[in-house]
RNA sequence: GGGCCGGUAGCUCAGCUGGCAGAGCAGGGGACUUUUAAUCCCAAGGUCGUUGGUUCGAAUCCAACCCGGCCCA
């Protein structure tokens, strides 16, 4: 016969849980209650039989008296409706001592090791059902995930931030310095990019008067992975009307404290081995000073080359002076950004969409910011003048691998932006900050692996 | 892209100085009414990542390749 379609009115184990906790052991409730869940343990004793029943919220042991229940035919893995009362067994355990069991879905293939778990990598990322099904912190950590964005968007929902989606399949490619991936659409018999960023698409939304926008979605970047770096990953970019950098700053402290305060009830993480406080305010600090403290301020490429070589750099692949500053601020500067920093006023060669600051035209308003010596995002005052962009892409142009430029957005910008910051946050990366995790992989359900060979 | 490490039963791992492919858990059968890595008995379970080479004989030695991890770029 056909299991059952559905199990209505179920309770939630870890309230059952709780219930059973608060008895005398060897005692029984008289209350009624239903569970469903998958079956992770299962210890026979004869006409006795004692389960472990999994769902979302926890673990709780059933009972199964075969006088009360009948013969108990359940396999691990198996998942299972069951009804009973809150109960302790002799030893103390909380229980539901179980009067009628369902099979829901019978497990055809055998578990991971019970004790051992599920530890191989490669089978934890191709097969996550199974990492989720067996290892209690996985599903925590994505639990936690999903906490973060709800925290994020209630935020910006009730700062009066629409959320909106822009294009993924881009005819044009930009807003930030990364290769992208191309496909082709048949129909228009042209070449498309998936989006490396949302930005361009976010402030053409300024243009047209929407003053608070943001988008929370994936972008995609053709390059290698590491702990911190996935082809594929999830950014949220806001931009904000009449806002300049400063007002972005202040935004982002208090976003990511109370982030941190609702999704995991504290300020203070561990991350690789150090104690991260996310509590405002921020430690400031100008990019050109941070690179003075280690002698690596020149805009002499020749010179800040030698400088890098001669602590041991391989410079090889910089092109240019751009490339080499950046290379020296990620090598040296950003490791020792443990503690939430924002890092401000970055060079105008690295920042082809923030605005000149007001005593260095050639420093802009732009911030990124760090902790845990990773970057987790970027934000400046937007260039919001058309003919300033249109002289930064011409700028860009001159170096390698500089922005491609967008005559579409440029001619946006001529309609006139209003003064607007904006600012782009890697929530993979603080969800590896909140909860712990120290490669990116552990943050994303389905990671980017090879195909594995036929 | 480079270096190092790993891939053996569904899972966790032994075996690797060449000589019959193993254990625990899971899965199958049985015993057991307070266990919680329950216990006990029985039977079963394999493309040793892939391909080639050396050898009387290869999981084991060699080469290439595939997948993964860590570090470097």
């Amino acid at each position: 016969m056909a299991p059952p379609k559905r199990f209505p009115e179920r309770d939630e184990i870890a309230a059952v849980r709780e219930e059973a906790t608060a008895l005398e052991p060897g005692t029984e409730s008289p209350e009624k209650r239903r569970l469903a869940g998958r079956v992770m343990a299962r210890r026979g004793h004869g006409k006795l039989t004692f389960l472990d029943l999994v769902d979302r919220s926890g673990r709780i042991q059933l009972l199964c008296d075969e006088s009360r229940v009948g013969a108990i035919d359940v396999n691990l893995g198996d998942v299972v409706g069951v009804t009973g009362s809150p109960a302790r067994s002799r030893r103390g355990e909380p229980s539901l001592a179980v009067d009628a069991l369902e099979l829901l879905s019978e497990n055809r293939s055998p578990l991971p090791d019970t004790f051992h778990g599920l530890t191989d990598p490669e089978i934890r990322y191709r097969k996550r059902y199974l990492d989720l099904l067996m290892n209690e912190e996985t599903r925590e950590t994505f639990l936690l995930r999903t906490r973060i964005v709800t925290s994020i968007r209630s935020y910006l929902d009730a700062e009066g931030f629409i959320e909106v989606e822009t294009p993924i399949l881009q005819p044009r490619y930009g807003g930030a310095f990364a290769h992208p991936f191309v496909t082709h659409s048949n129909e228009l018999d042209a070449d498309l990019y998936l989006r490396i960023a949302t930005e361009l698409y976010l402030k053409r939304l300024i243009v047209g008067g929407l003053e608070r926008v943001y988008e929370i979605g994936k972008d995609f970047r053709n390059e290698g992975v590491s702990y911190k770096h996935q082809p594929e990953f999830t950014m949220l970019e806001w931009y904000e009307a009449y806002a300049d950098y400063r007002d972005t700053m202040a935004r982002i402290e208090e976003l990511l404290e109370r982030v941190a305060l609702e999704a995991l009830g504290t300020t203070t993480v561990r991350f690789r081995g150090h104690e991260v406080d996310l509590r405002r305010p921020w430690a400031r600090i100008r990019f050109v000073e941070a690179l003075e403290r280690h002698e690596l301020w020149t805009r002499d490429a020749d010179e800040l080359r030698a400088r890098l070589e001669r602590r041991g750099v391989d410079t090889t692949q910089d092109k240019d002076w751009p490339q080499l500053v950046d290379h020296a601020f990620s090598h040296v500067v950003e490791p020792e950004l443990v503690q939430p920093t924002i890092v401000h006023d970055y060079p105008i060669e690295l920042s082809p969409f923030a605005r000149a600051t007001d005593d260095d035209p050639t420093l802009t308003e732009r911030f990124e910011y760090f902790a845990g010596g990773m970057e987790l995002g970027n934000a400046f005052t937007e260039i919001n003048d058309a003919d300033e962009q249109q002289a930064r892409f011409d700028m860009q142009s001159q170096h390698v691998g500089g922005e491609p430029g967008d005559p579409d957005y440029v001619e946006a910008l001529s309609y006139g932006m209003p003064p607007t910051g904006g600012l782009g946050l890697g929530i993979d990366r603080l969800a590896m900050l909140l909860s712990g995790r120290e490669t990116i992989r552990d943050v994303i359900l389905f990671p980017t692996l090879r195909p594995e060979a036929s």
